[in-house]
RNA sequence: GGAGGGGUUCCAGAGCGGUCAAAUGGGGCGGGCUGUAAACCCGUUGACUUCGGUCUUCGAAAGUUCGAAUCUUUCCCCCUCCA
């Protein structure tokens, strides 16, 4: 098998190809492009996007080029895929915006120096906006039937569950076929890789470069990632793990994989690191929580950095450790005229944006769960002294993970 | 078009005139155990509070009543069956 499949194989991103044998023979020929659409409705990509990219890392480092379609023109219909309902439409400056800030944010997980691997990025805006219906219609159109249509899950389970599906979502799958298309004729595209959720979508894009132009091309696809919880990959209560910091610290980001459930730990190895296969195998018998340590430090740092990665593992050291004061922790500044009047525990914490209700506050105060300088505090009225503050520093925790650092300023 | 059933707190789902900020389960949060894991146990889960209470919530609006999530009217939305 080639060695690129066998490591996208051996790594469990394999789920689904439309014609693996082939694939396998084109792939030692030669050097391909291949390309991964990313949905733009938001500014940033979460976690649940990282085997994505992971794939396109993947495809580097076998020395193939990847195509990121920023799906400026899809985006503004909504994939259907999923959904049970039609997703909100955004409007252009929003989706141009999210677009910029996506590219900036794969850059970080790319090798964009390398001219034989560099990835592309295009906007399928930017052929779409054009179509001219009635030629699309002629072209395009007669090679996709209504019967097949009906027939893929996407469409199926919303007319199952009698949710209403507009035309214009039900023309989603033709304009990603039609992408494939395009990107087949123009960078000479070869293979699309994406989520289980989208296969219907890729198989469509492959039947219908087949009919268009006869070329044979490929689609794979990766499995929908489950953790060892049930729960769905990225989500957590408090909110998505976003990759852009501006949503989410690096540290927070670190604490996320370091958090990650013990039976998933060899996984992810596998899945978002690029050590080799080889190794993480050899891994089974090692203490658990170092091979946690090891997971965060290396997404952390193929994310933000060395130096990001080195740090959030320093501070979360110093803070599981009880250490009061930590150069490396996440720090909130609050104005010291906020504090000249007596200011409650309660009202510090509203200030420092840390919960939003008082009610919440107090309930965690009773519950054991907030400490100041490593001391207890039960009391809703403990006032907030200058002299807790050593160098204008005080060390705030919430709960056992929670823990913060307040500068005066 | 005709006949029924329903919209309840994050979700599922009870309540059907006062004892309802609303059972129960899930989820979340906090505590315990531990390993920043899982499992398990306990607490908690609308907001504000001078901790006495106060205010806002049961699809929307209006009404009956001393008192409504519960009754009436109108409106909006969902589901099932028949045509």
């Amino acid at each position: 098998m080639n060695k690129f499949l066998k490591e996208f194989k051996d790594r469990g991103f394999f789920y689904q190809c439309t014609n693996e044998e082939e694939l396998s023979k084109l792939l030692d020929k030669k050097k391909i492009s291949a390309y991964i659409g990313f949905d733009c409705t938001a500014e940033s990509l979460h976690v649940g996007s990282l085997l994505q990219i992971m794939c396109l890392r993947l495809l580097q480092k076998h020395g193939h080029r990847p195509i990121v379609l920023l799906g400026g023109g899809t985006t503004r219909i909504g994939d259907p895929s999923g959904k049970d309902k039609t997703r909100k439409i955004l409007n252009e400056k929003e989706i141009d915006k999210n677009i910029k800030n996506i590219e900036k944010l794969l850059k970080n997980f790319l090798d964009v120096k390398n001219p034989k691997i560099k990835p592309i990025f295009v906007n399928n805006y930017s052929w779409l906006k054009n179509l001219n219906y009635i030629s699309f219609l002629r072209d395009i159109g007669k090679h996709f039937t209504i019967n097949k249509m009906l027939s893929y899950d996407s469409v199926k389970n919303r007319l199952e569950r009698e949710q209403s599906l507009s035309y214009m979502e039900f023309n989603y799958m033709i304009l990603q076929a039609y992408d494939f298309l395009e990107l087949n004729k123009k960078k000479n595209c070869l293979l699309q890789v994406g989520g289980s959720d989208q296969w219907g979508n890729i198989v469509n894009g492959v039947d219908l470069i087949k009919r268009y132009s006869n070329n044979q091309v490929f689609g794979l696809t990766t499995p929908l990632i489950t953790l060892a919880s049930g729960a769905k990959m990225g989500k957590t209560e408090s909110g998505a793990i976003w990759l852009d910091k501006k949503y989410l610290s690096a540290y927070e980001y670190w604490q996320y994989w370091r958090n990650t459930d013990d039976r998933d730990v060899i996984k992810f190895l596998k899945f978002f690191t690029d050590l080799e296969i080889s190794k993480i195998d050899n891994f089974q018998n090692k203490n658990i929580n170092d091979l946690k340590i090891l997971l965060a430090n290396k997404t952390t740092e193929m994310l933000h950095g060395k130096i990001a990665a080195q740090n959030s593992e320093q501070a979360a050291k110093e803070a599981f450790s009880g250490k009061l004061l930590s150069s490396n922790l996440l720090s909130i500044k609050i104005k010291s005229k906020d504090l000249k009047k007596d200011i409650k525990i309660v009202d510090l914490i509203i200030i420092s944006n840390l919960e939003s209700s008082k009610s919440e506050i107090r309930r965690l105060l009773k519950g054991n769960a907030i400490k100041i300088n490593g001391k207890m505090i039960n009391d809703d009225k403990f006032i907030i002294k200058k002299e807790l503050f050593d160098n204008n520093y005080l060390k705030l925790s919430i709960g056992k993970k929670r823990h913060i650092k307040i500068e005066l300023i």
